[in-house]
DNA sequence: CGTCATATTGACTTTAGTCAATAGAAGTGG
DNA sequence: CCACTTCTATTGACTAAAGTCAATATGACG
């Protein structure tokens, strides 16, 4: 599990030996929550973070007027609220989108963690910065972009990550995200997510059903969502 | 100059004489940027990370079509592209909103520094983490709210940290933004962007002429953005 | 079988975008 | 200092994208 991670932060850097060996000892508690649990509540102060094991995860916001925005997605290997290790109380919540296994790190661990193998910080700190990148693409990708392409955009990004995981099968992977999710994602009503769905579908970029999201041709949704991988940071 | 860092980074906590001391004595280089010079361009691999020191600057990006997408902004005192310490390349480019002068630091330095003070790794991770938490901010008010509200919450994030850097003057304070680079901001239309302007003037709201912007009752700004300033950190 | 969540559809409204013209404002070179 | 260009801001008329409301289907599940 915790090799999942050694193999993200070493596409940073390479780790030494000792410094993997203290990411492997890191003392972790693993825990299962079913799809729509809420895993960190919105302004808690946490004095540990999480990372993905099993299933797929969401960050979002609940605004004052009660609406909801999804402000990333986490996949098996991602540190769900890494930054929460500074950044207290935190902004957002996170929630479970299917069923998933987490493993919680103490804050207290990181830290001694960091103390005697200090050059870790920068993986940490690369990690955040791949994390923030993500997020200013989806900015950019909402700003920008239509309803149609936005969807496209998602999808591209989650079978790129999905794939980098080693979780995609037959083009494509286990989707667990409702319309009304995908709305909340990319600040669309649900109404317009499912419109928008059938023309992707129309033009065979996309296959979705029984949770289940298939890409027949990564290349030609790619082409459709202008979409470039490069800010994910999944390979030199 | 550096002060102003050193003061910031203490939201978080407080540093040591020696921590202080070693970020006073980071090398920096301090250049002159006009309006709407490029200071990062996208995509470079950058050895050095810069902090505003006097003016505003914007990390942009150009999408594949050529639209730009302003994704953030700096005042004196912020690190403009602290994650390019790790990140590279670079995913945006960085261009001063004002004349502007910026200062830049070698990542070699910063690397020194973090080996001689690892727990200052720490406070720069903060600087990222509420980095981070204004870009999640942006994007859920993108996704969720309306023209008028958009601009009414940049106008009060400006405000709010424009106003912890000492520089408010009368209620207001010197604003380079043309409305093109508010639509670039809100992921809107110059024209739309020229109508709330109008709608936010109306209310009395906000007094926006000649490159200044007053806020007289910012009070009142904040209900209508339905503004909630806890996630830049700005005081314990 | 009935209930609940999710997905789909139609009809209509609203917000925001586009295009184009005009008006100011600001700088520039002569 | 003035004529000229170039940004920037504003306005009107029209279009298009997306939201809303409501009804209906579909499907999972106890």
């Amino acid at each position: 599990m915790i090799g999942r991670l050694i193999r993200k932060l070493e596409r940073f850097a390479p780790l030494s030996p000792e410094e993997r060996g203290a990411l492997q000892s890191l003392p972790v508690k693993l825990s299962e929550f079913a799809r729509g649990e809420v895993i960190v509540p919105q302004g808690s102060v946490q004095q540990e973070s999480a990372i993905v094991a099993a299933g797929f995860t969401c960050r979002f916001k609940i605004l004052s007027d009660g609406t909801r925005q999804i402000v990333s997605l986490q996949v098996p290997g991602d540190f769900v609220d890494l930054h929460a290790f500074v950044l207290k109380p935190i902004d957002h919540a996170v929630a479970a989108l299917s069923q998933a296994r987490i493993a919680r790190v103490p804050h207290l661990a990181l830290e001694q963690m960091l103390e005697r193998h200090p050059r870790l910080a920068r993986s940490l700190m690369w990690d955040m910065a791949v994390d923030g990148a993500t997020t200013r693409e989806w900015l950019a990708i909402m700003g920008c972009r239509s309803a149609y392409q936005q969807l496209a955009h998602l999808f591209c990004e989650l079978y790129f990550r999905v794939d980098w995981a080693g979780l995609i099968e037959d083009h494509g992977f286990e989707f667990p995200m409702t319309q009304e999710e995908l709305a909340d994602a990319c600040g669309l009503s649900t109404v317009h997510v499912n419109r928008s769905l059938q023309a992707l579908r129309k033009e065979r970029l996309i296959v979705l059903e029984n949770r289940r999201l298939t890409i027949p041709q990564i290349n030609d949704l790619v082409t459709a969502a202008e979409f470039d991988p490069a800010y994910l940071h999944l390979l030199e």
